[in-house]
DNA sequence: CCCGTCGATGTAATCGATTCCACGAGCGCT
DNA sequence: AGCGCTCGTGGAATCGATTACATCGACGGG
């Protein structure tokens, strides 16, 4: 492969010049630009992006560690990410933790090595030592989704609060009354907060969430199955329940299906996380939508002013509830949201750019 | 950040005592060991990938490029790629190309700069000069699902002609006749391939595949839901719709679903490439499945085997088909495969490592 | 006792870029 | 005419590793 010594030497100036040319920095001749450009074009010449980095000490790069890629709602966080950061002239690395703290150190520690400009996390964890420390020595970084308590790093996530009083409000209102959360694990922030959330929803309307029903789920399909289950299970099992994200519902539909019970008419079903497909699933599935492409966005918005020297801020966006038909009838004022005149294939909330 | 020199200092040896301990080189005394040892430990030294990379001419990196992220199927696809890769001692970084060769080139370009030690590619369209010139060069590559005819290149790949073969029989013995393809990009191999695999089965029992039935998709939902509703808009409206994606079968249930028709009394509908979700939707999806996770890995291994200079053979496996509810009820005979004691989470034929 | 060998280590070249500094030419101003 | 600037250019240092080659001491055989 070419480098820029070849091409200095076939345009007849130094590497300097030519490094000039392809800066192009302003003090270098139309005729030396002209030579140089030729023979770049004539050797078919790129410049060597490793070099480039060891020297100015940018790689032009994000890594982006999540917690699963297979799951959707990370699936469209990694293509925002990427696309904003294209925009920003940024390439992005992904590092796919599959909600493991040792995979996920490992990702982090391989992008820490690439020198990667600057970090996007959605920890599995409380943070490993690693991620903690190089927070502390000024890694950019920023969480996303999810964060960690207590360390100075900006936060770019959904406030699910409001969208969790209005999902208890419509299980109160067709009914329910025995409701359950599949929880995710008590180590992420949206594990903890969303039991949080609806345990506080519940008692505004006078309800009580036993420790019976809070089930332990890891965030994976498998886990919500197996918590849906032990619900089934109980002497008193409850009326509806809540995955606290969308795998886990797509195990809770798997364990129903499995008893040959239905979906709501012996228990009614809703989850934190909309995707395209819970308009299909039977019966389509109701659950809260987080602002996801803009998550992203806002999330490289604020890694990129880190790096570049500028604050870099936290934001917060809201989430809403997206009444399907998984926990009864909807109310008969409101109109089907996923109805014909509005593709259903797209998140409601969602304006994506290109499809 | 400590450098190799940091710790040579602090060690009280040379930098290339260090860099012989770091790379277990055998001719070093066990005192000199320690000591670095002891140095890298207290300055929490890593080694600069970048500049390792610079002076060996490896980066342990494999590029992946795929057509579109937000398709499940390439989504599982990226995950083995990746695990394979980490087992075998390569990271990887994913260019999502979103069926877009525009997109593709920026990504192969950048990829190419970082000097990746080998592609994987799963064409968008016919192969922009770059990537021919790139593989004609000599950069190890491979073609993953999709290739490029004429270029001297792997192809790790799924045969879908026998489920192919299946479905049609599956139609055909449902007594539907008049039945429609919703097509990839004739750019794309597996854009004709499943067109004609169609054909050829269809003949095979002497039904015909009319040019209005065939619809002209670009793998993304919106087409699906285009393309069927131009069939719905037909005199004669197909029986039975097969779609070359996960993704235009969602659009094709919406389309469907739009018009107040019902699947699969109204219209049957089938997809090339099994999903979870496909289990879970309003009716399950009869499907070809292809072994995804397989053909991840294989890809992998034969690139490896490219890049450290072993042959590196194609890998052709064969897809089969998942018959679920969609195209009118199942022979009596056969059991439904996604039934209560089989986890319906996972595509059937893959054996996930970890859930 | 001398010399060859081997093991441990250091010095320095190298990878491919960027960039500071020096230098010479040309030009304007006094 | 001479001084000082600016402009265009090249030489060389530098980034952080790896590695070929040189060196030096110890040791064993003849």
């Amino acid at each position: 492969m070419a480098s820029i010594k070849d091409v200095a030497a076939e345009a007849g100036v130094s590497v300097a010049t030519v490094s000039r040319v392809l800066n192009d920095h302003p003090s270098v001749s139309a005729d030396a630009r002209t030579r140089v450009l030729a023979a770049v074009e004539s050797l078919g010449y790129r410049p060597n992006a490793v070099a480039r980095s060891l020297r100015t000490d940018q790689t032009h790069t994000l890594g982006l560690v999540i917690s699963d890629v297979m799951n959707p709602y990370f699936t469209e966080l990694a293509r925002s990410v990427e696309e904003e950061a294209r925009a920003l002239g940024y390439s992005v690395i992904i590092g796919n933790a599959d909600e493991r703290p040792d995979l996920q150190d490992h990702h982090v520690r391989n992008l820490l090595d690439r020198r990667i400009d600057g970090l996007l996390v959605s920890p599995t964890d409380g943070g490993s030592p690693l991620m903690l420390d190089a927070a502390r020595a000024g890694t950019p970084m920023v969480f996303v989704d999810r964060w960690i308590p207590g360390v100075d790093v900006p936060v770019v996530r959904a406030d699910g609060r409001a969208a969790v009083r209005d999902l208890v409000a419509h299980l109160h209102g067709l009914g329910h009354r025995r409701v359950a959360i599949i929880a995710g694990p008590a180590a992420t922030t949206t594990g903890r907060e969303r039991v949080e959330a609806f345990r506080e929803a519940l008692q505004a309307h006078g309800l009580d969430l036993p420790d019976a029903y809070i089930g332990q789920g890891d965030f994976q399909a498998e886990s919500g199955r197996r918590v849906t289950e032990g619900f089934l299970d109980l002497a008193e099992p409850p009326e509806a329940v809540f995955a606290a994200d969308n795998l886990m519902a797509l195990g809770a539909l798997d364990a129903v299906r499995a008893r040959g019970l239905r979906v709501p008419d012996d228990i009614a079903l809703a989850a934190f996380d909309d995707i395209p497909w819970f308009v299909h699933t039977d019966p389509p599935v109701t659950a809260i939508a987080q602002p996801t492409g803009e998550l992203g966005r806002a999330a490289v918005r604020a890694l990129v002013d880190r790096i570049e020297g500028r604050p870099g801020e936290s934001v917060t966006l809201p989430a809403r509830l997206v009444v399907r038909r998984s926990c009864g009838e909807p109310y008969p004022a409101s109109p089907e949201p996923d109805s014909a005149q509005a593709p259903a294939v797209q998140p409601p909330a969602e304006n994506r750019s290109h499809t």
